[in-house]
RNA sequence: GUGAUUGUAGCUCAGUUGGUUAGAGCGCCAGGUUGUGGCCCUGGAGGUCGGGGGUUCGAGUCCCCUCAUUCACCCCA
């Protein structure tokens, strides 16, 4: 084994794996076209104080899951990023993109970091894709980015999924909500685990999110939010639902998710896998309307959006089978070159061929020509074109279809012909 | 951060109560005559048994430390 490996909480993925990533890449950038987003590019890095103000600075991903650091003695700390929203509203206040238009529809295929404990489907490099949809955050544009999810999910062809969808009311019905969870919970403390204590003084909702079967009847007893929200945050949560029903997408409304990140305030949502393990959270989003004023932009700015997870996809789809139809094919042509004399002339045909559109690989190695023989089958070549004294003197390459074992000789610019037709790819699947 | 788990060739794994040059399958490489693969046959390369320390005449096998893995808590995507 190497002195190095890859550090703690990261991996590296070789070209099996990443044809998977590829073809779910270009599931999401297709679609993100068809619903009309654009892609956005932001840091790795931002300054701490982003992240802080944005995500909240009571959060655990805030508290102790930032990797932050000095660029220089005395500079201004910096954090790589542990998700998107706060770095895209940040891009989006300081360009004033609302000036060039009411409405934007981002999203992004990016790289996150969170220095937690690697588990299956948490890494320390993580990777999501999400929308951000500024400017609106009415019950339609909260309907459009969550259409736009599912209908990612349902191309790749994953199934067991459950959304899961909240009301979380504005900052106003949630202040009034927390007194009374606290008062609710607070005759019952002797009986609450350790972190839950900690959360009747910070952050009394998560409460609700305890695993903890020990609570599970105390927290079924306790208020509900949902009858904290006043009638207009009501009737717009069921206007989304009404939409969503209005597309056939099934959900559950669930009072209890509350979601961990301090900026999301209404409809609030999450997507779990029952492929997964206890990471089975696959996507979660919501409304953010309070972050632009959070982060000095001024004025609120109503927004949307959700992150799923691309480890986790890529884990469901795997278990489902969804990857085992993806056979990358190999080249179309291999040169097969008789002795290593002929290496030029060969790597010279090599060169016509692909300057032709042709997929063509050669070997680099000098090796016999029963080893380009064997190595022309393992990458699944579909042709073989030999190069060898006679082809040299005559002009006449022998092709061999490397699925029939046909093999006919042909000048080279026939070959080249009958190669670059389109359909020649389907005659070989026999 | 807490608890448990595992760590032997590129990969998946065997290695009996500690005892001679550490094994298999797959993969890889080379041959099986003269310019041709997939099957088959033969041969070969490749491991300081995660790292460090200790016990012992002797450790892959026992003990300690350390690093990493995996799973769960926690948190979240």
């Amino acid at each position: 084994m190497s002195q190095y490996q890859a550090v703690k909480g990261t991996r590296d993925i070789f070209p099996e794996e990443a044809a998977q990533w590829k073809h779910v890449e270009e599931v999401v950038h297709t679609l993100a076209s068809l619903y009309g987003f654009s892609e956005v590019r932001t840091p790795v890095f931002e300054y701490t104080e982003l992240f802080q103000r944005g995500i909240g600075a009571t959060t655990d991903i805030v508290g102790k899951e930032m990797f932050t650091f000095l660029p220089d003695p005395g500079g201004r700390s910096l954090t790589l990023r542990p998700e998107m929203t706060a770095g895209v509203m940040r891009a989006a206040l300081q360009r004033n993109l609302l000036s060039q238009a009411p409405v934007h529809k981002l999203y992004y295929i990016s790289e996150l970091f969170r220095k937690e404990r690697p588990q299956a489907g948490r890494q320390r490099q993580f990777s999501q894709f999400g929308a951000e949809l500024l400017g609106v955050s009415s019950p339609a544009a909260v309907a459009e980015v969550l259409t736009f999810m599912m209908q990612v999910f349902e191309t790749l062809g994953l199934s067991g999924l459950r959304l899961r969808i909240n009301t979380l009311g504005d900052l106003e019905d949630r202040a009034r909500y927390r007194e009374a969870l606290r008062s609710y919970f607070q005759p019952y403390e002797g009986e609450l685990d350790e972190s839950s204590k900690e959360r009747l003084e910070k952050n009394p909702l998560r409460i609700l999110d305890s695993k903890n079967p020990a609570l599970r009847d105390m927290i079924a007893g306790a208020p509900r939010l949902f009858d904290f929200v006043k009638a207009e945050g009501v009737r717009e949560f069921e206007a989304v639902l009404r939409f969503l029903a209005d597309r056939g997408i099934d959900y559950d409304v669930d009072h209890l998710l509350v979601r961990g990140l301090d900026y999301y305030c209404h409809t609030a949502f999450e997507v779990q896998s029952t492929a997964l393990g206890a990471q089975d959270a696959i996507g979660g989003g919501g409304r953010y309307d309070g972050l632009a004023k959070e982060l000095g932009g001024g004025k609120e700015m109503p927004a949307v959006g959700f992150a799923v997870g691309m480890e986790r996809l890529l884990i469901a789809m795997e278990k489902q089978g969804l990857f085992a139809t993806l056979n990358p094919h190999g080249p179309l042509v291999y040169v097969v070159v008789q002795q290593s004399e002929l290496a030029d002339h060969g790597m010279q045909v090599a060169f016509k061929l692909r300057r032709s559109g042709i997929s063509t690989e050669i070997d680099l190695a000098a090796r016999s020509m029963k080893a380009q023989m064997r190595e022309a089958n393992r990458i699944r070549s579909g042709y073989a074109l030999f190069v060898g004294q006679s082809e040299l003197e005559s002009g006449q390459y022998a092709l061999k279809n490397l699925v029939t074992s046909e093999q006919t000789t042909l000048e080279l610019q026939a070959i080249i012909e009958i190669l670059r037709e389109p359909s020649i790819r389907e005659g070989l699947k026999a």
